[in-house]
DNA sequence: CGACCGACCGAACGATCGTTCGGGTGGCGC
DNA sequence: GCGCCACCCGAACGATCGTTCGGTCGGTCG
């Protein structure tokens, strides 16, 4: 008989990559089948024994991605978390914690460049179900770095609204997010200069609390 | 006689800005130029009148938003170079540049979201000649933003390496256009608090040249 | 009035889309 | 030996894709 349902199981690291190689230039509907099915040297329906479907691809691609992300950060977060418990008066750690997750992310996203892409180009053509799972995870990534820019400014500026806290939060995903994103510019640097500018311009840009400007008219 | 050619002439703006409404949550290869025409009120071939294929629209799109974005920026950067010229050792205007920047880009970010949403998603399924031209449009924005930090730099942190500034220019266009990119949340707070926030944390952070930090491990 | 023109339409074209079906391997347990 | 199962294939399905064609309508100019 057929009753193939969901083989959700676990499908092979490198198919998911070399999809999400063609996924990252093409974008999602831009990307036929055949063309994975050419690009991964197997015939079409060769292919469906590894995911239920295309949008089941894009799950799996998404929901490994953000899942090592999310248990980078959190590994991260729960060792600043220890930390803290042992030496209360910690005022270095947290922008520590702040650089880690910083060099992380940056790190990660360097070496799973494609991954990372089609991550970023929406989960707007997946199923109600596989949307909320992959909206979850990067809810959980993202409050981790508010968790991180929230001790941050605690520390070096007490009584920072908590509007304002996510809105740099944001700003900061802004940072580690863009690089990679529009043109495929390798000549920015690398991942090591990237994170200390990042970090540097996020850590001293927070201190000032209102800028110190002059305006033009 | 047929022989339509091409009537790229002038599209009406409406028409365009109801596509990139579309387009901008559905991406390029998931709209269909039947759900164009459902939502444009009009019929299947009575679109083909205002743009020659699907693909022409989508350079359309980027055009009219490119054109618009590096005018203005154009604009704000001859302002400051006349003004220069009249009081030469102006060391505040540069600061007010960088600030008349972003606020532009917000500004014009924040009322053409969806526009905006499509010329980040890339240049790829456009022919080679549409996307050199879009292509040649962005590079002269992303230099007038690279001049502006580049001033920035020269008076704030004399000495700075041009690999540096470029790559501080780009976390800066980080910072600006990732904001409405993720989710389509309307609580980070007004576009001038975004502003004063992005202003903020690049004049600032770029000011520390090594990052005064401490290191966890 | 008749010629012309831009705006618009319904119907259809060939191509390509995601998916399914029936069958064919080769290896491992019994 | 036989049966099972993961893995893979060619061929086809209905649907939808971008685009084109021939024609209609309402105005405007001569």
């Amino acid at each position: 008989m057929s009753a193939p349902a969901r083989q959700v199981a676990h499908c092979p690291d490198d198919i998911l990559s070399q999809c999400a190689a063609l996924m990252a230039r093409q974008g999602y509907h831009g990307t036929s089948m055949r063309d994975l099915a050419r690009t991964t040297g197997r015939s079409l329906s060769g292919l469906y024994h590894h995911f239920a479907s295309k949008e089941d691809l894009l799950y799996l691609i998404n929901e490994r991605g953000f899942s090592s992300l999310l248990s980078n950060a959190e590994r991260l977060r729960d060792a600043y978390r220890a930390e803290v418990r042992r030496r209360p008066a910690g005022t270095s750690e947290v922008a520590g914690l702040l650089r880690d997750l910083i060099t992380a992310h940056v790190d990660y996203f360097s070496r799973h460049r494609s991954e990372m892409r089609v991550l970023m180009l929406g989960t707007q053509p997946m199923s109600p179900a596989h949307g909320e799972a992959v909206r979850r995870l990067k809810q959980r990534y993202s409050d981790v770095l508010s968790y991180a820019v929230s001790e941050y400014m605690a520390v070096y500026a007490p009584g920072t609204a908590r509007s304002e806290v996510e809105r740099k939060a944001w700003l900061l995903f802004g940072m580690m997010n863009w690089v990679f994103g529009w043109y495929a510019v390798d000549e920015l640097g690398s991942p090591r200069d990237l994170t200390t500018d990042i970090f540097g311009i996020f850590t001293q840009g927070c201190l000032a609390s209102s800028p110190v400007v002059t305006t033009s008219e």
